[in-house]
DNA sequence: CTCAGTGTTCAGTG
DNA sequence: TCACTGAACACTGA
Protein backbone atom coordinates (compact mmCIF):
# COMPACT_ATOMS: atom_id res chain seq x y z
CA UNK A 1 0.00 0.00 0.00
CA UNK A 2 2.26 2.90 -1.29
CA UNK A 3 1.67 5.83 0.83
CA UNK A 4 4.38 8.43 1.33
CA UNK A 5 7.13 6.48 3.12
CA UNK A 6 6.77 3.34 0.51
CA UNK A 7 7.51 6.01 -2.47
CA UNK A 8 10.23 7.67 -1.02
CA UNK A 9 12.02 4.25 -0.33
CA UNK A 10 11.57 3.32 -3.89
CA UNK A 11 12.68 6.66 -5.13
CA UNK A 12 15.89 6.44 -2.88
CA UNK A 13 16.13 2.43 -4.33
CA UNK A 14 15.99 3.49 -7.48
CA UNK A 15 18.05 6.30 -7.57
CA UNK A 16 20.99 4.52 -6.02
CA UNK A 17 20.78 1.96 -8.81
CA UNK A 18 20.48 4.32 -11.65
CA UNK A 19 21.84 7.74 -10.83
CA UNK A 20 25.13 8.79 -13.17
CA UNK A 21 24.20 5.69 -15.34
CA UNK A 22 22.59 5.57 -19.06
CA UNK A 23 20.14 4.13 -19.42
CA UNK A 24 20.41 1.19 -22.22
CA UNK A 25 17.63 -0.79 -22.81
CA UNK A 26 13.92 -0.25 -21.60
CA UNK A 27 11.49 -3.34 -21.91
CA UNK A 28 7.71 -1.87 -21.52
CA UNK A 29 4.51 -4.01 -21.65
CA UNK A 30 3.64 -2.62 -25.20
CA UNK A 31 -0.08 -3.60 -24.82
CA UNK A 32 -0.42 -1.78 -21.20
CA UNK A 33 -2.58 0.79 -22.21
CA UNK A 34 -3.85 1.10 -19.01
CA UNK A 35 -0.55 2.50 -16.91
CA UNK A 36 1.01 3.74 -20.03
CA UNK A 37 -2.60 6.28 -20.04
CA UNK A 38 -1.00 9.15 -20.94
CA UNK A 39 2.39 8.39 -23.19
CA UNK A 40 2.39 5.20 -25.21
CA UNK A 41 4.75 2.61 -23.90
CA UNK A 42 6.85 3.45 -27.63
CA UNK A 43 7.11 6.81 -26.00
CA UNK A 44 8.39 5.89 -22.84
CA UNK A 45 10.67 3.85 -24.02
CA UNK A 46 12.15 6.49 -26.91
CA UNK A 47 12.21 9.42 -24.15
CA UNK A 48 13.88 6.84 -21.99
CA UNK A 49 16.77 4.89 -24.01
CA UNK A 50 20.13 6.43 -24.29
CA UNK A 51 19.07 9.37 -21.48
CA UNK A 52 21.44 9.41 -18.90
CA UNK A 53 20.19 9.26 -15.38
CA UNK A 54 21.07 12.56 -12.96
CA UNK A 55 19.04 11.95 -10.32
CA UNK A 56 15.26 11.62 -8.68
CA UNK A 57 12.62 13.70 -7.05
CA UNK A 58 9.62 12.90 -5.07
CA UNK A 59 6.01 15.03 -3.83
CA UNK A 60 3.47 13.06 -2.34
CA UNK A 61 3.18 10.31 -4.17
CA UNK A 62 4.84 10.98 -7.36
CA UNK A 63 8.40 10.44 -7.86
CA UNK A 64 10.59 10.95 -11.26
CA UNK A 65 13.79 10.60 -12.77
CA UNK A 66 15.83 12.98 -13.96
CA UNK A 67 17.81 12.66 -17.37
CA UNK A 68 20.23 14.80 -18.97
CA UNK A 69 17.39 15.57 -21.49
CA UNK A 70 13.61 15.69 -21.52
CA UNK A 71 10.95 14.32 -21.09
CA UNK A 72 11.32 12.87 -17.83
CA UNK A 73 9.61 9.78 -16.59
CA UNK A 74 6.94 10.08 -13.65
CA UNK A 75 5.54 7.26 -11.64
CA UNK A 76 2.57 6.57 -9.77
CA UNK A 77 2.43 3.14 -7.65
CA UNK A 78 -1.08 3.31 -7.47
CA UNK A 79 -2.01 0.93 -4.88
CA UNK A 80 -0.43 -2.04 -5.75
CA UNK A 81 2.50 -0.57 -7.55
CA UNK A 82 5.94 -1.10 -6.82
CA UNK A 83 9.50 -0.59 -8.21
CA UNK A 84 12.53 -3.58 -7.24
CA UNK A 85 15.85 -3.45 -8.34
CA UNK A 86 18.59 -5.53 -9.17
CA UNK A 87 22.11 -5.49 -9.20
CA UNK A 88 22.39 -8.12 -11.28
CA UNK A 89 21.69 -9.18 -14.77
CA UNK A 90 18.85 -11.79 -15.47
CA UNK A 91 15.26 -10.12 -14.08
CA UNK A 92 12.57 -11.85 -16.77
CA UNK A 93 9.31 -10.08 -17.23
CA UNK A 94 5.94 -11.97 -17.08
CA UNK A 95 2.73 -10.52 -17.64
CA UNK A 96 -0.86 -11.83 -16.75
CA UNK A 97 -1.06 -14.87 -13.17
CA UNK A 98 0.42 -17.51 -12.38
CA UNK A 99 0.36 -19.71 -15.22
CA UNK A 100 2.51 -17.09 -17.22
CA UNK A 101 4.87 -17.19 -14.46
CA UNK A 102 5.51 -20.90 -14.48
CA UNK A 103 6.25 -21.23 -18.32
CA UNK A 104 8.44 -18.55 -17.60
CA UNK A 105 10.15 -20.13 -14.97
CA UNK A 106 10.18 -23.46 -17.29
CA UNK A 107 11.95 -21.74 -20.22
CA UNK A 108 14.80 -20.21 -17.67
CA UNK A 109 15.62 -21.87 -14.29
CA UNK A 110 18.07 -19.33 -13.38
CA UNK A 111 16.59 -16.50 -13.91
CA UNK A 112 14.24 -14.45 -11.38
CA UNK A 113 10.68 -13.95 -12.29
CA UNK A 114 8.78 -10.96 -12.25
CA UNK A 115 5.22 -10.98 -11.77
CA UNK A 116 3.01 -8.33 -13.11
CA UNK A 117 6.05 -6.48 -14.51
CA UNK A 118 5.22 -3.19 -16.87
CA UNK A 119 8.32 -2.01 -17.52
CA UNK A 120 12.34 -2.47 -16.93
CA UNK A 121 14.96 -0.07 -17.36
CA UNK A 122 18.57 -1.61 -17.98
CA UNK A 123 21.66 0.53 -17.72
CA UNK A 124 24.71 0.61 -19.67
CA UNK A 125 26.64 -1.81 -16.72
CA UNK A 126 23.98 -4.13 -16.25
CA UNK A 127 21.84 -2.47 -13.18
CA UNK A 128 17.85 -3.14 -13.77
CA UNK A 129 14.83 -1.48 -12.24
CA UNK A 130 11.43 -2.92 -12.78
CA UNK A 131 8.00 -1.23 -12.20
CA UNK A 132 5.35 -4.06 -11.30
CA UNK A 133 1.76 -3.45 -10.48
CA UNK A 134 -0.91 -6.50 -10.81
CA UNK A 135 -3.63 -4.21 -10.17
CA UNK A 136 -2.76 -1.78 -12.65
CA UNK A 137 -3.77 1.33 -10.92
CA UNK A 138 -0.50 2.77 -10.91
CA UNK A 139 0.54 4.77 -13.91
CA UNK A 140 3.89 5.46 -16.51
CA UNK A 141 3.95 9.02 -17.92
CA UNK A 142 6.08 11.67 -19.37
CA UNK A 143 6.40 15.23 -17.96
CA UNK A 144 8.43 18.52 -19.39
CA UNK A 145 8.50 19.67 -15.84
CA UNK A 146 7.33 17.27 -13.70
CA UNK A 147 6.57 19.65 -10.22
CA UNK A 148 5.05 22.22 -12.48
CA UNK A 149 2.53 20.47 -14.27
CA UNK A 150 -0.13 18.96 -13.39
CA UNK A 151 -0.94 16.56 -11.34
CA UNK A 152 1.44 16.89 -9.38
CA UNK A 153 1.74 20.91 -9.64
CA UNK A 154 -1.89 20.66 -7.59
CA UNK A 155 -0.52 18.81 -4.69
CA UNK A 156 -0.51 20.43 -1.03
CA UNK A 157 2.33 20.66 1.42
CA UNK A 158 4.43 17.16 1.17
CA UNK A 159 5.47 16.50 4.99
CA UNK A 160 8.87 16.08 4.66
CA UNK A 161 9.70 19.07 1.87
CA UNK A 162 7.70 21.70 3.33
CA UNK A 163 4.64 21.77 5.65
CA UNK A 164 3.15 24.63 7.36
CA UNK A 165 3.32 25.87 11.09
CA UNK A 166 0.47 25.02 13.73
CA UNK A 167 -1.02 28.36 13.33
CA UNK A 168 -1.32 28.53 9.49
CA UNK A 169 -2.23 24.89 9.87
CA UNK A 170 -5.51 25.55 12.24
CA UNK A 171 -6.35 28.64 9.83
CA UNK A 172 -6.59 26.34 6.76
CA UNK A 173 -8.42 23.60 8.61
CA UNK A 174 -10.80 25.85 10.31
CA UNK A 175 -12.35 26.49 6.81
CA UNK A 176 -12.71 22.72 5.62
CA UNK A 177 -16.11 21.27 7.05
CA UNK A 178 -15.25 17.57 6.05
CA UNK A 179 -14.80 14.75 8.63
CA UNK A 180 -10.79 15.00 9.32
CA UNK A 181 -10.05 12.08 8.31
CA UNK A 182 -11.29 12.74 4.75
CA UNK A 183 -9.01 16.30 4.80
CA UNK A 184 -6.11 14.34 5.78
CA UNK A 185 -6.74 11.99 2.76
CA UNK A 186 -6.98 15.00 0.45
CA UNK A 187 -3.68 15.26 -1.60
CA UNK A 188 -4.04 19.09 -2.59
CA UNK A 189 -3.90 19.37 1.07
CA UNK A 190 -1.44 16.62 2.68
CA UNK A 191 0.50 15.50 -0.29
CA UNK A 192 1.49 11.38 0.21
CA UNK A 193 -0.68 10.79 2.64
CA UNK A 194 -2.18 7.94 2.45
CA UNK A 195 -5.45 5.68 4.70
CA UNK A 196 -2.95 4.08 7.30
CA UNK A 197 -1.12 6.90 7.73
CA UNK A 198 -4.25 8.96 8.45
CA UNK A 199 -5.66 6.47 10.63
CA UNK A 200 -2.09 6.42 12.36
CA UNK A 201 -2.37 9.99 12.76
CA UNK A 202 -5.46 10.63 14.02
CA UNK A 203 -4.74 7.49 16.72
CA UNK A 204 -1.74 8.64 17.67
CA UNK A 205 -3.23 12.00 18.51
CA UNK A 206 -6.48 11.46 19.94
CA UNK A 207 -9.06 12.59 17.57
CA UNK A 208 -11.83 10.76 16.59
CA UNK A 209 -12.50 10.82 12.36
CA UNK A 210 -15.75 11.75 12.59
CA UNK A 211 -14.72 15.43 13.74
CA UNK A 212 -15.28 17.87 11.60
CA UNK A 213 -12.01 19.66 10.64
CA UNK A 214 -13.06 23.06 11.77
CA UNK A 215 -13.74 22.09 14.91
CA UNK A 216 -10.11 21.31 16.22
CA UNK A 217 -9.05 23.48 18.68
CA UNK A 218 -5.38 25.03 18.68
CA UNK A 219 -3.59 21.79 20.84
CA UNK A 220 -5.44 19.42 18.67
CA UNK A 221 -4.31 20.86 15.45
CA UNK A 222 -0.85 20.42 16.87
CA UNK A 223 -0.83 17.47 18.44
CA UNK A 224 -2.41 16.24 14.54
CA UNK A 225 0.69 18.15 13.21
CA UNK A 226 3.05 16.65 15.41
CA UNK A 227 2.06 13.06 14.86
CA UNK A 228 1.77 13.35 11.26
CA UNK A 229 5.55 14.62 10.87
CA UNK A 230 7.11 12.48 13.48
CA UNK A 231 5.33 8.68 11.86
CA UNK A 232 6.03 9.59 8.27
CA UNK A 233 10.02 10.52 9.56
CA UNK A 234 9.57 6.97 11.42
CA UNK A 235 8.30 5.59 8.84
CA UNK A 236 10.92 6.55 6.23
CA UNK A 237 13.75 6.12 8.26
CA UNK A 238 13.30 2.42 8.79
CA UNK A 239 12.76 2.03 5.27
CA UNK A 240 9.30 1.66 4.99
CA UNK A 241 9.71 -1.83 6.72
CA UNK A 242 6.62 -2.64 8.66
CA UNK A 243 8.17 -5.09 11.12
CA UNK A 244 9.90 -1.87 12.14
CA UNK A 245 7.46 0.19 12.87
CA UNK A 246 6.94 0.77 16.14
CA UNK A 247 4.55 -2.16 18.54
CA UNK A 248 2.60 0.72 19.36
CA UNK A 249 1.16 1.64 16.10
CA UNK A 250 -2.22 1.26 15.09
CA UNK A 251 -0.92 -0.08 11.60
CA UNK A 252 -0.03 -3.67 13.12
CA UNK A 253 -3.42 -4.15 14.21
CA UNK A 254 -5.51 -2.13 11.96
CA UNK A 255 -6.03 -5.00 9.16
CA UNK A 256 -9.05 -6.40 8.84
CA UNK A 257 -12.03 -6.28 9.96
CA UNK A 258 -12.62 -8.62 12.57
CA UNK A 259 -15.04 -8.23 15.18
CA UNK A 260 -11.91 -9.01 18.01
CA UNK A 261 -9.55 -6.78 17.03
CA UNK A 262 -8.13 -5.07 19.42
CA UNK A 263 -4.83 -2.54 20.07
CA UNK A 264 -1.69 -3.68 21.65
CA UNK A 265 -3.66 -2.23 25.15
CA UNK A 266 -6.38 -4.55 24.63
CA UNK A 267 -8.52 -1.89 23.55
CA UNK A 268 -11.38 -2.11 21.12
CA UNK A 269 -10.80 -1.29 17.24
CA UNK A 270 -14.19 0.13 15.48
CA UNK A 271 -14.00 0.23 11.48
CA UNK A 272 -16.30 2.85 10.03
CA UNK A 273 -16.73 4.57 6.47
CA UNK A 274 -15.67 7.91 6.53
CA UNK A 275 -14.15 10.35 3.45
CA UNK A 276 -15.63 7.22 1.17
CA UNK A 277 -12.43 5.00 2.83
CA UNK A 278 -12.42 2.28 5.49
CA UNK A 279 -11.52 3.88 9.36
CA UNK A 280 -10.09 1.74 12.23
CA UNK A 281 -10.40 3.52 15.00
CA UNK A 282 -10.60 3.06 18.89
CA UNK A 283 -13.25 5.16 20.17
CA UNK A 284 -12.02 5.07 23.93
CA UNK A 285 -8.83 6.65 23.11
CA UNK A 286 -10.09 9.07 20.19
CA UNK A 287 -12.73 11.63 21.39
C1' DC B 1 -19.92 -16.14 -6.45
C1' DT B 2 -19.49 -11.84 -3.91
C1' DC B 3 -17.04 -8.22 -2.23
C1' DA B 4 -13.32 -5.53 0.31
C1' DG B 5 -9.39 -2.95 -0.54
C1' DT B 6 -5.86 0.06 -2.31
C1' DG B 7 -5.43 5.90 -4.73
C1' DT B 8 -7.08 9.08 -8.11
C1' DT B 9 -10.34 11.09 -11.13
C1' DC B 10 -14.66 12.54 -12.50
C1' DA B 11 -19.67 13.12 -12.29
C1' DG B 12 -23.12 14.55 -9.32
C1' DT B 13 -24.98 17.12 -5.26
C1' DG B 14 -25.52 20.90 -2.23
C1' DT C 1 -17.64 28.71 -8.10
C1' DC C 2 -16.55 26.01 -4.38
C1' DA C 3 -16.62 22.01 -1.11
C1' DC C 4 -17.71 17.70 -0.61
C1' DT C 5 -19.42 12.75 -1.68
C1' DG C 6 -19.47 8.56 -3.98
C1' DA C 7 -18.82 5.65 -7.94
C1' DA C 8 -15.65 3.85 -11.29
C1' DC C 9 -11.38 2.12 -12.52
C1' DA C 10 -8.33 -3.31 -12.49
C1' DC C 11 -7.46 -7.06 -10.13
C1' DT C 12 -6.50 -10.42 -6.32
C1' DG C 13 -7.72 -13.02 -2.62
C1' DA C 14 -10.64 -14.00 1.28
Amino acid sequence: MPELPEVETSRRRIEKALKGKVIAEVIPDFDDHIVFDQASAEEVKAALEGAKVLGSARKGKYLWLKLDRKPWPVFHLGMTGDLEVSTKKGFVKAWGGPKHWEAARARNKETRILPYCRLRIVTKDGSEVAFTDPRRFGRIRLAEDPENEAPISKLGFDPLLKFPTALKLGEILEKRRAPIKAVLLDQGLFAGVGNWIADEVLFQSGISPHRLASSLKAVEVGALRTKLLSIIRKAVSVGADYDHYPASWLFHYRWGKAKEAVTHRKEKITHDTVGGRTTAWVPTRQK
